[in-house]
DNA sequence: AGACAGCCAATTTTT
DNA sequence: TTGGCTGTCT
């Protein structure tokens, strides 16, 4: 059983797969099988006899964790119940929902995302009277992220803090803190922070999580952050069974505060560790593999490694120099229109650039070539306003004391309550001590010294949140969703406000519902939506990727195109100012070119405009650091029209766009909340059809077909 | 309270 | 170029 697991390994592998149990840090080189390792170390674990409870593996995305869970079930079956494997941020979660006192938190607490830490942080700033011209809430928010990454709390920054300036981030981060706690709130930083506070702080709490995690798992071991590591330092206190794989040659999130000298530092925090290193390359040709060890060798802060395969000598990469960048798009669609006509499939296809404002020639382009594309991490489905308006709501029924979240819906939709009504009900709040909307239910609104008029718009409101509240312990997630959606008549905001984008919003809302029919309680569901980044989301439809360079990591194509090799694309203009800002730089070509198996196409452009401004710039000095033999220049002008006529293009389709269920007049429905009725009326809307139903006792009341829970009655 | 026009600023970003 | 914010007008 054992010896099964490790049959089709390297003999580095087993090593790695079957090291006494006692920290082991794998050093694995891109494409080298590092999470085949990883799993198969769980399976081992398990085939060994330990429990699954007693394993806990970490992951940086919500992508990899799934896919290490379905993995590893694979392998082990049912017997993979019970075990851990989150992201850092979720299991941090997790925990805290078990004990939320480990944190300091009460049951019900919310996580702030970004935005919502923005928002927090931009009121913050204003109520001390601060200018946020001079203190940016997006710059403060960044500042105060890297202070938590290094576990720097509001009192370690002051003393710290020189200068004015500092003094006033310090007292900043002091009263955001303080603001986040009296709004039972964590933002994604605090998930850790709180956990490794709560695990130094609390040693009775810190024994139960130190003796239930008997092996702590961790991939991308590159990418943790200081906080990270000391989570890990903590949890893996007495057992020391850490297994940390990673790529210091693919850390590329030193801005977001990761510390890739942790993992040269691993020895030292865990004495006896063992070392493993994967130099073998299961995935790209060597020629891409001489390129990427080619540029990574410039960096001077790594460990020497050289990548290589098995899997032939492989072709040159192609290099095109563009007069522009709508010149450089159009000879990149031109390569892989030929490409794909010579049998490559589109989503084996990847075009690959530094920032996302580069993708929207190259969409141009790929639409005149004929070929389907998708675009990785634009507006995310979680950042959409309608999926957070309508989160917000849940959240303030989960917990009343999330003014964020309030004030998010405070006047969503439209319902008279403006600025004026905020500020006095902001003001009050603050000066008595308590959050809003119990500031609102406990002492009425007659406190704030409002006009009438506005007294009642908020006194509908407070009714309108409690009638919600009332039914939050009785509705699971999908049916409060919709009970939301329905008594403040969301939909027919939605309308008002843009009947034109009303159609895609209907869909985010369905989407919404459905992942919401996954669970059975609002606090999971609302912990999975501020956690989960649905990048996954764009994934699965067919077609070329478009995506940035960190985006691409831990994916892989046939062929990918790096486009945008200017000195101040890439690398980044303000990675040259920066210490150390190239090398980074440089891991991230490194990721670029080894996301290839089989080609690679390189450009750049002479002339590159830039908010409507032209720019000038040299050609990326990377490209000046390929071995000259394993690049070929491409023939100048080459176009679309040399390239040889499609054999077929796949056009992506929605499947939300099919009908769920054929609605007819006068079918007889049943409804979860109002019970019986009868459909009056079929409306089509967009996409979705608009279900006029009279319900016994409950009266009429229109629905969306594609988001209410009906079932078909006879008759 | 809400609509609108002008102004400024602008990486990457798993969570 | 876009988007987000501020201040003014209705």
């Amino acid at each position: 059983m054992l010896e099964e697991l490790l049959e089709d390994l390297n003999p580095a592998q087993r090593e790695a797969v079957s090291a006494p149990v006692g920290p082991v840090l794998v050093l694995a080189g891109a494409g080298s099988g590092k999470t085949r390792v990883l799993t198969r170390r769980i399976a081992w674990l398990l085939a060994s006899g330990e429990r699954p409870s007693a394993i806990l593996a970490i992951t940086f995305t919500n992508k990899a964790a799934g896919e290490m869970a379905e993995r590893v079930r694979r392998v082990v079956g049912e017997r993979a119940d019970g075990l851990w494997v989150f992201t850092f941020h979720a299991a941090c979660a997790r925990m805290l929902r078990l004990h939320p006192e480990l944190g300091g938190l009460r049951p019900g607490w919310s996580i702030y995302d970004q935005d919502d830490a923005r928002r927090l942080l931009e009121r913050t700033i204003r109520r001390l009277d601060l200018d946020t011209k001079r203190f940016p809430p997006r710059a403060i928010a960044a500042e105060l992220s890297l202070a938590k990454a290094r576990l720097v709390d509001p009192e370690r920054f002051t003393e710290v803090a020189t200068g004015l300036y500092e003094r006033q981030v310090a007292t900043i981060y002091r009263a955001y803190q303080a603001a986040l706690r009296e709004a039972n709130a964590a933002d994604f930083d605090d998930l850790i922070g709180l956990v490794v506070g709560g695990l130094t702080e609390r040693p009775e709490l810190a024994e139960y999580w130190q003796r239930r995690f008997r092996h702590v798992l961790v991939d991308e071991f590159q990418d943790a952050n200081p906080a990270q590591h000391e989570l890990v330092r903590l949890l893996a206190r007495e057992h020391q069974s850490v297994f940390a794989v990673g790529d210091v040659d693919q850390s590329i999130y030193g801005f977001r505060g990761a510390d890739p000298e942790g993992v040269l530092a691993f020895e030292e925090r865990f004495p006896g560790a063992r070392v493993v290193t994967l130099e073998q390359n299961y995935r790209s040709t060597n020629a891409i593999l001489e390129l990427a060890n080619a540029v990574i060798a410039q960096n001077r802060r790594r460990y020497a490694k050289h990548l290589f395969s098995e899997l032939g000598a492989g072709e040159p990469a192609l290099r095109y120099q563009a007069s522009d960048e709508r010149d450089e798009a159009q000879w990149v669609a031109a390569q892989l229109r030929r490409l794909v006509a010579d049998g490559t499939p589109v989503d084996e296809i990847a075009v690959i650039f530094r920032t996302n404002a580069q993708s929207r020639p190259l969409e141009e382009a790929l639409s005149e070539a004929g070929l389907p594309f998708r675009v990785v991490g634009g507006v995310r489905f979680y950042e959409r306003r309608e999926v957070r308006d309508l989160l917000a709501y849940l959240r303030l029924l989960e917990n009343p004391d999330d003014d964020v979240a309030l004030v998010r819906v405070l006047n969503v939709p439209r319902r008279g309550i403006g600025r004026g009504s905020e500020e006095a009900l902001a003001a009050a709040a603050r000066l008595r001590g308590r959050s809003m909307l119990r500031l609102l239910r406990e002492e009425g609104v007659g406190v704030l010294g409002l006009t009438p008029r506005q007294e009642r718009s908020l006194e509908r409101f407070v009714a309108l949140v409690d009638t919600l509240s009332d039914a939050a312990s009785k509705l699971r997630p999908a049916e409060l969703l919709d009970l939301v959606v329905a008594e403040t008549g969301y939909l027919e905001y939605l309308n008002e406000d843009d009947p034109i984008t009303v159609e895609g919003r209907l869909e985010n809302i369905a989407e919404l519902r459905a992942s919401a029919e996954e669970f059975e309680d609002l606090a999971s569901f609302l912990e999975r939506a501020a956690l989960i980044s649905a990048v996954d989301e764009a994934m699965g439809a067919g077609g070329v990727t478009l995506l940035t360079a960190h985006a691409a990591k831990g994916l892989e194509f046939d062929v990918v195109a790096v486009v945008g090799l200017e000195e101040g694309v890439f690398p980044h203009a303000r990675s040259l100012v920066e210490a150390e800002g190239v090398e980074e730089e440089r891991r991230l070509f490194y990721v670029a070119l080894t996301r290839a198996r089989r080609a690679l196409l390189l450009s750049s452009a002479r002339r590159r405009s830039s908010w409507g401004e032209p720019l000038y710039n040299p050609t990326s000095r990377f490209l000046e650091e390929l071995p000259t033999e394993l690049v070929e220049d491409a023939a100048v002008g080459e176009r679309l029209w040399d390239a040889p006529a499609l054999v077929r293009v796949v056009t992506p389709t929605s499947p939300r766009t099919q009908r769920r269920h054929p609605w007819r007049e006068g079918q007889r429905v049943f409804h979860a909340r109002y019970g019986e009725g009868s459909i009056r009326a079929v409306i089509p809307r967009g996409i979705d059809e608009e279900l006029v139903i009279a319900f016994e006792g409950a009266g009429e009341r229109r629905f969306f077909a594609s988001m209410v829970k009906l079932r078909a009655l006879e008759g």
